[in-house]
DNA sequence: TCATAAAGTGAATACCTATTCATATCATAA
DNA sequence: TTATGATATGAATAGGTATTCACTTTATGA
């Protein structure tokens, strides 16, 4: 399923090839995989048509090779941000923080992690199941620290991406207007995670 | 932006916009709008190709007209689970559950609601704004009663939606594997939201 | 029975777009 | 300088698909 992309080995090369793939993130950004042509690429990257197949043997193996990229671009910016924090709840709340940002900095990666549930259904599946994977082992550790509740690790991971990737999603439709601030937001989360939702009363 | 839709008259021609209306229905949930073409609907429905145009003035106006349709019926299923509930906190339960359930019997409904995110951005919005709007009126009441906390109840509003739509999600897509029992996962959400995430120590 | 409007047909149209390929240029090592 | 592989071109190809339209059929009320 996955084509090979021929790499460029001269200077020259890997210009052109970093200026179409950079070329194709925005346009995939911006209007999403179906409305955005190798013509429209190539045009914006200001090569030829062919010069495209120089190096993508097909415009999905391209989106491909971008969706696995702005993947490991998400996880390392997570992960750094949460690494000196010690306790679990603080690293969430990092975490969950990092994430809205970088969601509102790329107000259109949903653009291409989404739509990949239309385009490349095995892709999909392994992004977020990777993504659920890495977090349960997190939580896992806690969870042997006494840290968090004894409760299905792996549905809490789908939980917490739930949360973000919609609180994230609700943040974008509200760039126009006058969004929240990702601040109150996480507050508002994290509150919910260390007292849940409803009052106690008796 | 939404295109008009012709409504038969006669019984015939009743009989066959409803052929035409399930036979998309059945198409787009499978195999999303992209990958669906009009001949495809119209020899599923077993009618010719210009009969398709009696009715409806364009492929995506018969999509928005089934986006909205599923819309009203998730609501309704929703709303008739959680009505003799008293407690906002039970209401949440059975309502969680409830989508759940619907998502598992009808897998492929994101197939129609999140590709509206690349096919009409402005339905998808109103999708959720008008989802969440309904979601804080209810937990507003529950809020003047003391039932729930003094918190941002918009953003608690994609809270809820992001972990239904995630967990529902990733049942999915155990779907051919073996899936967790819908009630077991309801108890882990639930739980959530009674207690948070995070063991309470001193 | 017949006029009429609604319903139905399906081949033709018109447009779009991913990919190919014959050809040309470039950079560099020998 | 020159041979060579990498890089680049862009017109042509090939396949697809939403929509139209001139025409036919059907149902029904007068």
């Amino acid at each position: 399923m996955l084509e090979n992309i021929k790499h460029p080995t001269t200077r020259n090369g890997k210009a052109t090839f970093n200026l179409i793939l950079r070329a194709a993130e925005m346009l995939f950004l911006e209007n999403g995989y179906h409305k955005t042509t190798v013509a429209d690429i190539t045009h914006k990257a200001g090569v030829a048509a062919g010069t495209f197949y120089l190096y993508f043997p097909s415009k999905i193996s391209l989106y491909q090779h971008l969706l696995l990229d702005i993947s490991h671009t998400i996880r390392k910016e997570i992960a750094s941000k949460i690494k000196d924090k010690t306790s679990r709840r603080d690293k969430e709340k990092e975490g969950i923080k990092a994430f809205l940002e970088y969601a509102i900095k790329n107000p259109h990666m949903y653009n291409i992690i989404w739509e990949s549930f239309y385009i490349d259904r095995a892709l999909f599946r392994e992004y977020y199941e990777s993504f659920s994977k890495r977090y349960v082992k997190g939580l896992q550790a806690a969870q042997a620290e006494g840290e968090v509740d004894d409760i299905d690790l792996e549905i809490v991971s789908y939980v917490l991406m739930g949360i973000t990737n919609f609180v994230g999603l609700k943040l974008i439709l509200d760039l126009g207007d006058e969004p929240k601030s990702v601040d109150s937001v996480v507050e508002t989360i994290i509150r919910i995670l260390d007292h849940g939702l409803f009052q106690k009363n008796a």
